[in-house]
DNA sequence: ACAAATATTTAGATTTGTCTAAATATTATT
DNA sequence: AATAATATTTAGACAAATCTAAATATTTGT
């Protein structure tokens, strides 16, 4: 596959969404920043590859063989994520761009190789699953902390609110994107929750609890 | 850069052995793999673009711009390999396919951390010296083993006699390429050595020595 | 159901990097 | 110094990936 064909892969796995769903020319032109005449060249020649299946007029969707490949570019895409972050000290918001790259290289001893460097990641620093060298990967879901059961262990994704108050707190408290966050403990009374963020344990207000968003492993 | 250029300019370079030396259209085309036609079509584009100085018929060289470039590329590239022999379990001869795609990806910072990471190594697995990020690098030298003055060290990078008793020896005493050799003690009496390879120090006759070329640092 | 709006495809042009074959320049030989 | 051998360039073609503009199909609104 070349670099252009690669990309036109993961924008219709992405457009459907993991799913082998049909999407229209029109959405992939917009997501590959493209003309929809373009797309509608390459999809023709990623039908006639054996990579998509293109009904003129109706859509394009990934073949099987297609969604592995774009499950292999997620990998890669994602263990690389994860090098950057854990190993190279860029910061969450960093990494997308040099993922981009990186995720076209073409060895399969250097992903297992990094995949085994990095201590086997479940997800990325997004909390995005990682899928496995077969394409399997585990769902998650993006909640409120304060929606999900205590014991529970996420990524710290978004917040609600995003006032400045609350993001100095945020800042004050030491808590930013991309950290793990475990919810230790809850207390009934007032709602508040103990947490676990970077092996020190903290105590938060139901207030910070609504409005702090965790991607969780289902 | 695109991709096709900076291969040509890392070929120019390497043929000029690192001096800004003029090099022939027809090198160029057999280390590239590819046309003379091919070749003057592109290093007449890499002269518009100011990367090197191109006379028709008179081969072409980099100019100090196009030096620059090379030495970024070679940077990169052996940084890569470093990284690929130290952190993923890749062999000396493993590497090159792999970091010849590692070496374009284009990110000033992947590179300094990448570097930071590795610990600032001054060579790479093939004992080639690694440039600074101002390009500057030490000169190397290939010297057999018993022909470098007691106290060097160097990387074992290959052997003059490869008669399989021989290699058998570097085997069983697990003498391999890529490993670093410290040249301990000579015994002036018969020509033997001392030398420290992975921790532990071991006895060579002056013949095994005369056949076990070291790269070292001038 | 039909016209208008929107989406998609086709046709033809463009750029990049490559090639082959022919033309031209350089170098080597006698 | 003239010719033969070799090196290099030019001209013209091609494939990949893109674009614009025009043509065609589908969907939407009334």
């Amino acid at each position: 596959m070349t670099l252009s064909e690669e990309d036109y892969i993961k924008a219709i796995y992405h457009l459907g969404k993991g799913e082998n769903t049909t999407v229209s020319t029109n959405a992939v032109a917009e997501q590959m920043e493209t003309k929809p005449s373009s797309v509608t060249d390459m999809v023709k020649k990623l039908s006639d590859k054996g990579v998509a299946n293109y009904k003129p007029y109706k859509g394009v969707s990934l073949t099987e063989y297609g969604k592995k490949i774009a499950l292999s570019l997620v990998r890669k895409h994602r263990l690389w994520e994860v090098f950057l972050v854990e190993k190279l000290n860029f910061s969450w918001d960093e990494v997308h761009e040099v993922a981009e790259q990186l995720e076209h290289i073409k060895s399969e001893k250097l992903i297992d190789q990094l995949d085994k460097h990095l201590g086997f990641p479940q997800v990325d620093p997004h909390g995005d699953p990682i899928p496995s060298k077969k394409g399997e990967f585990k769902k998650t879901i993006k909640k409120l902390l304060n929606e999900v059961p205590v014991g529970t262990s996420g990524i710290c994704v978004g917040v609600k609110d995003s006032s400045p108050p609350f993001l100095k707190f945020l800042d004050k408290n030491k808590i930013a994107l991309g950290d793990t966050i475990l919810v230790h403990d809850k207390e009934e009374f007032d709602g508040s929750f103990d947490i676990k963020i970077k092996e020190s344990t903290i105590h938060i207000s139901n207030q910070i609890a609504t409005n702090l968003y965790l991607k969780i492993t289902e």
